[in-house]
DNA sequence: TTCAGATCCGGACTAAGGGTCCGGTTATTA
DNA sequence: TAATAACCGGACCCTTAGTCCGGATCTGAA
């Protein structure tokens, strides 16, 4: 039986939660921002930090899921267009747009998540490969039955982190434009005779 | 007024360059290639390796032009289909086609440069500036003006190189379906109705 | 050939960050 | 309130990119 988690361990979890979070907002780039600052900024010492999320991939997952579990939720089973249950095409649509506007929403956060580190990509996350399945199926049922695999990447690349910040820090690209982009590219793989 | 280069270090330069290729086409994983690993490997001091590359990225640079510099001057002055003077369509099926051949040819050299390291993010270099202006131009001429910027980054987007690792490394996909997937992306992207 | 001096070599050194360790502290529970 | 398991925190370790500088080497001129 593993005893339930002491209440220090609780406090600290969330107030690391809560600085990081405040740092990543703030920050200049997140890939400046170490492990040693958030420490410092929750006021807690660093192996707690390590403790707590097992490693700066971990720490940046956690926040990740906090911010996204909404959207996961809506989409796993909340109404249309997100949830289940809506026109394929309409859902694909729905789902890269709230993707972006989430990305968008937490730009600094969402480098970090992305930013190759070690030996993991960011096409090892489960969260990365969830998304992927479910688009998959999608353009599976949207009739796009053979290419849909490389498809939903495709649809996923037009959303990544590098791309959004190189669009709106060197180019000025607009959220309102970013999202009329992103719009285009799915009409453009979705309006398109089944191959 | 500068002197010509030293004899000495144009020696260890080349050294270096193909040390640093054999070891980037041979070692398991590129992060982890240290620049003491190129530097022993090349039987040159670190000071040397840092004067003649200036970096990390400069040397991995400096190599991936080497590797493409025959690429690079058959779109800019050679034959069609990939040299001027070809339809636009053809021209792009065929560029894509063949950056995607030179990255599954070295892939690890290609992982190391896309790595973002730093602030330099895949979207700042030369290299990937030059040929997303050539697509953005052959994409307006191809009849897609308006779209023709985020359209040029989404086919790059659909070569870059942890897709292109995770799809093989991953999913186990043969050279063969990698072109094929590609090919797809650019009907795909083409073989529209101008916007 | 020899000399002066600019250039270059190379490895010890620094900086910085991720991750670990363990003596001391605190929450829990009986 | 005592026993104990869990937890705290910051000193410490390790790796790696990048710097520094005393000494070796190349080059051009006399």
């Amino acid at each position: 039986m593993t005893r339930p988690q002491r209440s220090d361990a609780a406090r600290n979890r969330a107030a690391v939660l809560v600085a990081a979070d405040e740092l990543f907002a703030t920050a200049a780039a997140p890939a400046r921002l170490s492990m040693d600052d958030v420490a410092a900024a929750a006021g807690v010492g660093k192996g707690t930090l390590f403790r707590a999320f097992g490693s700066r991939a971990g720490l940046i997952q956690a926040l990740w899921e906090l911010r996204t579990e909404p959207l996961r939720r809506a989409i796993e089973s909340g109404p249309p267009p997100l949830g289940p249950g809506t026109d394929p095409r309409q859902r694909i649509a729905a789902i890269l747009d709230a993707i972006l506007v989430v990305k968008l929403d937490n730009r600094h956060l969402t480098l970090a998540l992305e930013e190759r580190s070690g030996g993991t990509s960011l096409y090892e996350q489960p969260q990365y490969q969830s998304v992927h399945r479910l688009l998959r199926d999608l353009l599976r049922d949207a009739g796009r039955g053979k290419e849909s695999e490389l498809l939903a990447h495709l649809l996923l690349a037009a959303v990544r982190a590098d791309l959004l910040d190189h669009l709106i820090g060197g180019r000025g690209s607009s959220r309102r434009q970013l999202r009329a982009g992103v719009a285009a590219v799915v009409d453009l793989v979705l309006n398109e005779s089944g191959g």
